[in-house]
DNA sequence: GTCCTTTCTCGAATCGATTCGACTAGCATC
DNA sequence: GATGCTAGTCGAATCGATTCGAGAAAGGAC
């Protein structure tokens, strides 16, 4: 048992009755916010050292002053799932670098908390009761002291939670989403990119060619990637993407996967390989991460890349895999779209109302990209 | 301009009112936390939906409850450096995973912002001000309102952050820290761990080794590790796992890099080994990351591992190079490091009185070390 | 009909700070 | 010596909820 459980923290209160001074020029010569003589502002700092006062609660703060410096990001299912792929922790990054000096911190929220959920059943509150709370419900982007939110390519799963922070008058700003109302966009030529990725296949020779997506909607199994399952599909970027190779290969088909990872790219590329039979002249990945999984699934089956299967990818990653370190892609500017989302955040906590940005990847040839064999 | 900027927002009392009920009931309607009848909770619930109430504040509830349900990971110096250490996410993961479910979430928060910055010119209120606060001291450690703190590795820099922290009640744990006073320890046995490793090359016939270091000291240049830039060092980890090689290998030397990238893996190398003079017959890199590079660096040299130059890592992650994917290294069980922390957390917030754990990491004999060549 | 529970509701105190406007000296100016 | 200014200090209101104990109404037992 911890003693200093026990003793009760001081307040600023008891720090300016210690120093025989008001709280309010307490709360002043804490904050350096207005006129404290030098000798005053001593006799606080005294005061306070003296009976160990840790400043004052930021909890008190951020309810007066109706800011926590807390901005919330908003990521898909699992923080795993987020952290593997380079793309979130670039844009991550690029938040905090732009709102971490302006005094914000990033909170890491996840959509499953989306939802708030409630213990329906009401239960007596019982003179005595001496535990812990019952039943806390689940924190979630709904009950976080957030100042703004930013969406991760969000599906439609947080629409609902994403109503009620606005309704709050909390700024929201998303990357890569569905467009909505009264949400800052900051967008990537998703389907122009993969359109240009398609051309370059068709241009090489390519007919027979295999799609392998991101996760499309959630909590579905992985699995062969079938018009109907495109049209369910609940990530926008994954649709987007889909829908720009569309356009070059209007029936194409593939393998939905459960995200951007090498380990799911190597699924995916057994699923489409393994049969030499139906096997693809080319696949055209959604993610640099997958492209790399498909080559090394290509590798395990003795194919060689670009000679008996092109591969493209998409992010412009750099993936460690040498097999894969050249790929065929679109760079994308992740950590500058990060930056651009912070800025946003920013900008709408001053109260201004900028526009939303859309960025450009880049198309790059690497060497994993040849003509089909005859 | 936008317009619902004006109106200002609803509160629990405006809902009440509206719904002709105390705000204590509607307080209670909203928290399912006491005896309510069906009827009346609807009418809550109604006005609330009628006037666009969007749900209690979270920053008042957390004032009042004391809690806000916000666990602060203390990170080094820059969140893209954290991140690109697999080790990092591994443990924010576990972190997440116990704590999630029990309704908190993970405010990312770096050493920059341990010591608070406070503007030393007082400046005037005046009356008039319509602008933003003037100047927003940076965000930090100090003042964020989390409930308790995860430590990433801490250097000494954190030490006046974490006091204060610590005096304002705020459990505190660290993943491999120095033992502090007050503070819940999760550890790793990375001096035995090193040991055992220089143990195995010198086994092997190794008698000309140099080590590779994490991160130090911070601030500091890379570059020639010296017995005193050891002494000097502020990263517990780094110097426990320099201790354990010295045990085996009393005078050793070498590189001292910025942190665990396989871009300082690379840089490491080529110090090392650029001079065939100087050459080393192995290599101890203090993370896999690390010793990916050196092995990359000793390709671009011509030089082959294990028959050329051996090399060990730390921590058993998978790195994608495939001369890198089967290091002789030390596996750590990061995952269940977070798991360890984050039930520490929950237990410290329950107001018990959890025991340090230290967790064992596992000696893994990959493709990377041979005896060296006569 | 009285008394005792149980169920529901409310008023008031509280969490810990920030901030606005008012007030008091002290000083310089005419 | 009265007046006007400025710097320093303070009181009181406020941020938006939660929670405790008290009280009223409803229902049941005797």
């Amino acid at each position: 048992m911890t003693v200093d459980q026990q003793r009760e923290r001081p307040t600023l209160a008891a720090v300016a009755r210690h120093a025989g001074v008001s709280a309010s020029t307490a709360s002043l010569a804490f904050n350096n916010s207005g006129p404290v003589s030098a000798a005053t502002r001593e006799r606080v700092l005294a005061a306070a050292a003296e009976l160990g006062y840790a400043g004052p609660d930021p909890r008190a703060r951020s309810l007066r002053r109706g800011r926590s410096g807390i901005i919330g990001a908003v990521l898909e299912e699992t923080l795993s799932n987020a952290f593997r792929d380079p793309m979130n922790l670039l844009m991550l990054d690029g938040i905090a670098d732009v709102t971490g000096p302006a005094g914000n911190s990033l909170l890491l929220l996840t959509e499953t908390a989306a939802a708030g959920v409630h213990v329906p059943g009401p239960q007596k509150a019982g003179p005595h009761a001496t535990g812990a709370p019952a039943a806390a419900s689940p924190s979630s982007l709904i009950d976080a002291p957030v100042d703004a939110v930013v969406l991760f390519g969000c599906s439609t799963r947080v629409d609902e939670a994403v109503a009620i922070v606005r309704r709050r008058g909390i700024p929201v700003v998303a990357i890569e989403g569905r467009p909505m109302a009264g949400v800052l966009d900051v967008g990537l030529d998703n389907r122009v990119g993969s359109r240009i990725l398609a051309q370059h296949l068709f241009d090489l020779g390519h007919r027979d060619v295999a799609l392998v997506t991101l996760e499309l909607d959630q909590g579905r199994l992985p699995g062969a990637l079938t018009p109907s399952r495109i049209d369910a599909g609940t990530s926008f970027t994954a649709v987007e993407r889909v829908r720009g190779v569309q356009e070059v290969y209007p029936g194409i088909g593939g393998y939905a996967t459960l995200g951007s990872t090498i380990d799911e790219g190597i699924r995916a590329g057994h699923a489409l390989l393994d049969d030499p039979a139906t096997r693809p002249t080319a696949i055209i990945a959604q993610s640099d991460l997958l492209a790399a999984g498909v080559v090394r699934a290509a590798a395990e089956l003795g194919l060689r890349v670009p000679d008996d299967l092109s591969v493209v990818g998409f992010d412009g990653v750099r993936v460690d895999d040498p097999l894969a370190s050249d790929l065929t892609t679109m760079v994308q500017p992740a950590f500058e779209k990060g930056r651009a989302a912070g800025r946003g955040v920013l900008d709408l906590l001053a109260g201004g109302a900028p526009e939303s940005v859309s960025f450009t990847s880049e198309f790059r040839r690497g060497s994993t990209t040849a003509p089909p064999r005859r």
